[in-house]
DNA sequence: ACTTAGAGTTTACATCTGTAAACGATAACT
DNA sequence: AGTTATCGTTTACAGATGTAAACTCTAAGT
């Protein structure tokens, strides 16, 4: 079974392209570079590059039509999302999680949906949630907060 | 006014040095590569690379004691973590990030004081809250969804 | 059939990162 | 005073990333 496995991170300027196919669902180059090129001050060549080398890492998949390719995702874009975010999280202390999460989320706009489902989560965490975090920054055997 | 500013970024490897500092609130080369060193498979030389390069940076300050250094750090930590967060969450689709938070949110070990304090800030966040969020994956003009 | 424009591929190159050895200065020990 | 153990600095180097030109096909128009 070809599980969506993608090992290769997808960098910051790859993220770009990725967004388009995953709103369009797929597209060929020429609407990659037309909208791409509109959000960012990019040649049509430097969004080639992108392209391909998204194929090369498994992100994009191609299908010919034609002369050309019809792009499509191969991650889901939750995924990429979550992972990226996992990412982060995972480099800082565990213990400062939380406070990273409060500037976090007053800073973004979410939607009544949103809040509401995080409430909800959150309420059915806080039953079996520790009541604290040990900062994690030190080597085994070290205690340290932060 | 010297504000606390940093327009570098710092890199993965880099974090793990900062969090040893930011934890001990200063500390001196030896102990910072004793302590990197339990956690990570690098060699004394590279953890030198990754302080120099944080001193360059602004990221760490150095004080003189005698032949050696103490490093302070320069950036609070919270600053970094709410940065590095928001740096991942702007390149995310606007429509998408709610959604994000849960994944990440149920997947994170949180505190109890954490969770009432984020249910907190969501009840209130939830009073203005739009009931929507676009996605800004395309460019201006262009209506999207994923 | 011939030319051509556009799609994808190759090549290019500077900078950033991860990883580390080599080196130079100097405090501390003998 | 001479030697040594460090501490910080310089140099190194491969691979990733951002950015883009050059090139090669081949479908499409004449």
């Amino acid at each position: 079974m070809p599980t969506t496995e993608i090992t290769e991170t997808i960098t910051d300027a790859e993220w770009c392209v990725m967004r388009i196919v995953w709103t369009l669902d797929q597209a060929d180059s020429h609407t990659i570079i037309d909208l791409v090129s509109q959000q960012h001050d990019w040649k049509a060549a430097t969004i080639k590059t992108l392209i391909g080398r998204l194929v090369k890492k498994g992100a994009l998949a191609t299908t010919k039509n034609g002369r050309q390719f019809i792009y499509t995702p191969l991650i889901p874009e939750q995924t990429a999302m979550d992972t990226a975010l996992a990412n982060q999280l995972d480099q800082m202390c565990a213990m400062c999680r939380g406070q990273a999460f409060v500037h976090a989320i007053d800073h973004t706009e979410l939607s009544q949906a949103d809040i509401q489902e995080l409430i909800t989560h959150l309420q059915t965490k806080l039953t079996t949630a520790p009541a604290t975090i040990a900062c994690d920054c030190l080597p085994e055997g070290y205690e340290g907060s932060c």
